[in-house]
DNA sequence: TTCACGTGTAAGTAGATTCTTACACATGAA
DNA sequence: TTCATGTGTAAGAATCTACTTACACGTGAA
């Protein structure tokens, strides 16, 4: 099932994980087909524990999803496969989400003086 | 202008832009209007060399536009609004971005050197 | 037992990002 | 002149991010 309205704080995590050359090539060739962690790091010519940060970052941005299957040999793999997403950025859309923002606010207290 | 098909750098820079929460803001708010730095700075209650940071950062990524303009009373007044960006996220469209992808690494320079 | 393959994670580091504080310059009004 | 407004930018610190290297544990096959 697809996101429709993330929140603020979902959406900037979301614009975080994807704002990355690396991750933004994991997708795409999670794009074409689910793929387990080793093989995938050998594809896209990455070290194994490196490719495991990115997926972890996305995951929990909720824009891939792992599961820990047991191939026929008894070996554990994890497979990971894009989730359903479909963000739209335009500024108004932008400023709705901003009204759910809860993290960074504008500092707790007034707006500080510039000169003393 | 609306930016139809960015590459995959540049769109790159322009997640990068706007995940942020301060910047989600500061979009946001432009959003409803142009405005100066001093003035935003005040209404969004940050420093204004933040917010002037925060700009360069958003305008450099295309997704605002300042101009230099002198008040009646002569003083010289730094105008910004958002630009018309339509940016539609899905895991075909990464992927169809990631194959303009230049740079390996996050949002740096260049694509970096090969160790032997 | 050893090898080849899969998994996960911790430690250390170089470089970015974010933010504050401070300085510099211009103008109109008091 | 001094004050209040606007502009820009530099220096430093705290914190993230991205990445490497190294270790740990599991399996089936040679």
């Amino acid at each position: 099932m697809t996101m429709a309205q993330p929140t603020g704080d979902d959406l900037v995590e979301m614009l975080a994980a994807l704002a990355n050359p690396l991750r933004l090539r994991i997708v795409a060739k999670l794009a074409g087909g689910r793929d387990y962690v080793s093989r995938l790091a050998r594809e896209i010519g990455v070290s194994r524990p490196l490719l495991h940060m990115h997926l972890q970052r996305l995951e929990a941005a909720g824009l891939v999803v792992g599961s820990l299957e047991l191939s026929e040999d008894g070996k554990a793999m994890k497979y990971y496969e894009v989730a359903d997403f479909d963000l739209h950025l335009t500024a108004p859309a932008l400023a709705e989400a901003a009204k759910t923002l809860t993290r960074s606010d504008p500092v707790k207290g007034p707006a500080r003086k510039e000169r003393s």
